[in-house]
DNA sequence: TTGTAGGCGTTATCAA
DNA sequence: TTGATAACGCCTACAA
């Protein structure tokens, strides 16, 4: 059995009562008894029980965060940075976090919302991968649960959530290639209820517009944002009578699936083929060739909502609800 | 308020004690009751509070995995999947995952270890990347904490864990590149005190030893596990006045590393020289060109962690503490 | 087969 | 400045 509050007063003759607000801090205790009290606690290893605590003071001081999975074996270093930044400012903010994982848009991913959301096992929750409209913030909003999100939906006008701006990256990111010349430029692109691809996607058609490029509906694919639907798609492009001279994916992954493609057909990327990405992963800094992308910067951006949603909990005022962040085009050989 | 189970029983003018005892499934109470109550606690929507619940029983039901990070901002394809496969199994369970993340070997880590261990925060640990001796494994038994993990270490003999053969994995695919004429086949490695790279290093060795290749310390660097590392590590192999023709690498991180290092120079890699990785990432599928390596099923071997691991909390007998698997040799193109 | 009651470890209210 | 005491929501011996 590990020490108890109840443990560390009768060592000290004094009434839990005493210790419990000794120890948090209370200013109506002695000095000298606080003093006593946090140093025998030290000794004794005392540790509160969480689950006492939150039961009394019911808040659990957890967020949760449920990976949208595509398939079971996904691997996606998306991800593990994301998570390692939710997992590093929860700690530096005494919260915990709960992870689980959930197909996109199942009954899977509904209980598993439920059941966090009504046992009381978080305080909030970080979203991710937003659907256009969503129903997971139409449910948290309904059941009056603190959420932040990575992208917003349209579900809710006043949401807080991070958003790096897709559509002026990616029209920046068409300017550049045709200004290198390019007029057939495809997109590999996703499920089209899904808040990056509505925003790339429109980043892209803007950016044609812009340079007076009619739109050729030939040259839009959806790759799935994996590596094997970027390969698989971008074979189709490859097949066409008119070859693109540069596609352009809705992420790295895809992207990583065209190179592959694009090499085992003999074409030379950064010469007779650009491809860009969108995301910013370290691996595409090795790639072969090296590839140009959109970079945002996923760990702080985890960072950043942990803050933002913990200050919600907290029933703090939030003093910027709506942060938005301009992606960085990093132009490396894959583009010549 | 959420609804408690108060709340049920009140609705079905029942005691508390019936609505527990009918929704845990015990046998004595009326098959209709019992009817009746799991149908109404469905419709208010009830769902245990957790704090009050692991209060009661003692028990957490919650497992903790904490990430070891060798730098903030990392990206790891193989974490992604393998916290998937940790998420998936524990909720099949009804278990939790708290998920952290530490520097590995430091303060911090230490304090976060302690802080979940004492405020009976999680009933079991995960445990991966593991030392030849690690104080994890130490300060656990010595608390008598259950944990698994992936790769075992010297300080617990009967610890339960799964591991890879790594060292008979290594030593088949130096046999395979000897096969294929090669006689200088370089290594770049870890930190000595890994064990993974302990028994990487060990099958290389004894790869060549069967091979009657004599043993080259020049042909030995520390890539430190990442793409960068690989990149770095193996500039000064390929600087050799004598150039290796086979280049081994720890884990696939690292090859994607020299891959790139490897075209800058202008190595045909497959033809030129050989590149191997180990762990079988998706990533590593769709490298140029498709990298040879070891693949291991982490997302399997995730969930066989959690599954033995939930076994030993709940106090049942595991038949079998230490599973050994074998990973597979994946030949692609980097190897000719 | 069902109900009563006590307690898990904390914190908060109130009185001393 | 301190202490007694009552919850928080649930489970489980025990009684009915």
């Amino acid at each position: 059995m590990s020490v108890t509050i109840r443990d560390v007063a009768k060592r000290l003759n004094k009434s839990i009562t005493t210790v419990s607000r000794a120890l948090d801090g209370y200013p109506d205790v002695a000095q000298e008894t606080r003093q006593l009290v946090v140093r025998t606690a030290q000794e004794m290893g005392y540790v509160p029980n969480r689950a006492a605590r939150q039961l009394r003071r019911q808040r659990t001081d957890t967020i949760g965060y449920i990976l949208p999975t595509l398939t079971p074996q996904f691997a996606d270093p998306f991800f593990s940075e994301f998570i390692a930044g939710l997992g590093d400012e929860a700690a530096l903010n005494n919260f915990d976090l709960l992870v689980s994982t959930a197909p996109s848009g199942t009954e899977v991913e509904y209980s598993r919302y439920q059941k966090w959301a009504f046992g009381k096992k978080v305080s909030g929750f970080v979203l991710n991968r937003m659907h256009q409209y969503d129903w997971r913030v139409q449910y948290l909003v309904r059941q009056g649960i603190p959420y932040v999100s990575l992208e917003s939906s349209l579900d809710q006008e006043n949401s807080a959530y991070v958003e790096v701006d897709s559509v002026g990256g990616f029209k920046k990111l068409i300017s550049y290639l045709v200004g290198k010349g390019h007029k057939r430029i495809a997109y590999i692109g996703a499920s089209s209820d899904l808040k990056i691809q509505l925003d790339r996607f429109a980043g892209y058609q803007e950016g044609l517009a812009g340079a007076c490029i009619p739109f050729d509906p030939e040259l839009i694919i959806d790759g799935n944002l994996s590596r094997l639907g970027g390969y698989n798609a971008s074979q189709k492009l490859l097949e066409l009578k008119e070859v693109p001279t540069a596609i352009t994916c809705i992420n790295d992954l895809t992207a990583i699936g065209v190179l592959h493609a694009a090499h085992e057909r003999g074409f030379k990327v950064g010469q007779t083929l650009a491809v860009t990405g969108f995301d910013g992963i370290d691996e595409v800094e090795h790639t072969l060739p090296p590839l140009t992308t959109l970079k945002q910067p996923v760990y702080d951006i985890a960072r950043r909502l942990v803050k933002m949603l913990v200050t919600m909990i907290n029933g703090e005022l939030l003093n910027e609800r709506q942060v938005r962040l301009q992606p960085e085009l990093i132009i490396r050989e894959s583009t010549g």
